[in-house]
DNA sequence: AAGGCGAACAACCGCGGGGCT
DNA sequence: CAGCCCCGCGGTTGTTCGCCT
């Protein structure tokens, strides 16, 4: 039995507005106000309109101070920040961008904002591709292309976009920031906070700390990341590598170099030696456990991008099995970020965006309503806590 | 000049959440 | 506590506009 209908729509009319009525509407709630009800509204101003309509059509375009089009360069930054880390919810980049609505937000971004983006990313891609490094790669995705197809595609375009954002920029943000890391799954969680809150020693590196994506290996000579340049990123979630050392890794502004632990929590950063490499990084099996040896492997637009399609479609060859206490790639025809997905309620694309997007749940409690536009205090400009002042020095963090 | 096509924008629709009874 | 109602959100569709051939 579905919902009953809203209203009469058969008496409805629908299609554009005409300058009369949106006159009739904008008199009425610039002297009345909505009245609380936008059901009953178009019948008290004898309105031939549906209740959610006249909301539309005052929210998106009859309010004062709406801004049309001409986004400026600062608002597409903020925009493409904020998709990235939150994914497709209008209503709170909105909120972040006074003067825009949701609506005209999500077309821009569809219209415009991603082509723009995704095609730097083909471009850069084309260049991957071209070299004769990749041509297994290149194999690989074009095999398996209909298996990365299955991954959500917003959570898919949205860690593209993360990867070029992180090279055209800067590879610090994501992984310094725990409140952008993606969720783990519900086991890996388990796993992580028995680790947390038991007896084992967890070691991680600050920057990698909790990422699902990437476990650095701790250095076993100083129990924290190292300042050497080789680096191993870690896809596995095995309890059995995880150390503790809460006191030198929980806070990334504890004195340590920030710079260099980023950049080696991801990938083998040298400060003299800060090229792009278009190596790709190779498997290696490691005591029973997959790592990647990153040995050669530098920051680079072409690195990350490599690293990225390891997770998407090579994963699939290598391997990626769970038993019941961990996460370890091994012997497997399901990759692990297909795992993931998959243990999501049994579901597939759909549970694989609302798990991606859950990730940052926590935008919730620190944004405004859309309806708050118009409020000087939104979580964008305002730091007055430390999520807020984090997410303010996220968003800030690129530019395009 | 006219038709095709894609981009941009506006509006609709269905669903989930929350408040109220 | 269940059911109803409304609001708000995000995805999708429809319409308009401008460019190209």
């Amino acid at each position: 039995m579905g919902r009953a209908p809203c209203c009469d729509k058969a008496n409805m009319k629908k299609g554009p507005w005409s300058p009369e009525e949106d006159a009739t509407l904008k008199s009425y709630i610039d002297q009345n106000g909505t009245g609380g009800n936008w059901i009953a509204l178009p019948q008290k101003i004898g309105l031939k309109r549906c209740g959610k309509s006249c909301r539309l059509r005052w929210l998106n375009y009859l309010r004062p101070n709406i801004k049309h089009g001409g986004f400026s360069e600062e608002e597409d930054t903020i925009i493409c920040n904020l998709y990235i880390s939150i994914g497709s919810r209008w209503s709170i980049i909105a909120a972040q961008l006074p003067g825009r609505t949701d609506n005209d937000i999500k077309n821009y971004w569809n219209t415009k904002l991603k082509k723009k983006l995704l095609g730097r990313r083909k471009d850069s891609q084309a260049r991957r591709l071209s070299s004769s490094i990749d041509k297994d790669l290149k194999d690989s995705n074009e095999e398996d292309n209909s298996y990365a197809n299955t991954l959500s595609n917003s959570a898919l375009e949205r860690l593209q976009l993360h990867m070029q954002f992180q090279n055209l920029q800067t590879p610090l943000s994501f992984y310094n920031n725990p409140v952008l890391w993606p969720k783990l799954h519900p086991l890996g969680e388990k796993i992580f906070q028995d680790h947390q809150h038991g007896s084992n020693m967890m070691n991680i590196n600050p920057t990698a700390e909790s990422s699902p994506f990437i476990q650095k290996k701790p250095n076993s000579q100083d129990g924290i990341a190292s300042h050497q340049s080789t680096t191993f990123c870690e896809l596995s979630i095995s309890s059995a590598e995880l150390e503790r050392d809460d006191s030198a890794t929980r806070n990334p502004n504890n004195g340590n170099d920030h710079l260099g632990y980023s950049l080696e929590g991801f990938s083998s950063f040298n400060g003299a030696n800060n090229v792009v490499d278009e190596n790709i990084m190779n498997w290696k099996s490691n005591g029973g456990v997959e790592q990647l040896n990153t040995d050669n492997f530098q920051s680079s637009v072409f690195g990350l991008q490599a690293e990225l399609t390891e997770l998407l479609n090579h994963n699939k060859t290598s391997g990626f099995e769970v038993n019941e206490n961990h996460h370890s790639r091994k012997n497997s025809t399901i990759s692990e970020t297909d795992y993931w997905f998959k243990e999501m309620d049994g579901n597939s694309s759909k549970d694989s965006k609302s798990w991606w997007t859950s990730t940052t749940t926590d935008f919730d409690t620190i944004s405004s309503s859309s309806n708050s536009w118009d409020n000087s205090a939104s979580a964008y400009h305002s730091t007055a806590n430390d999520e807020q002042g984090m997410f303010q020095e996220y968003v800030l963090e690129y530019d395009l």
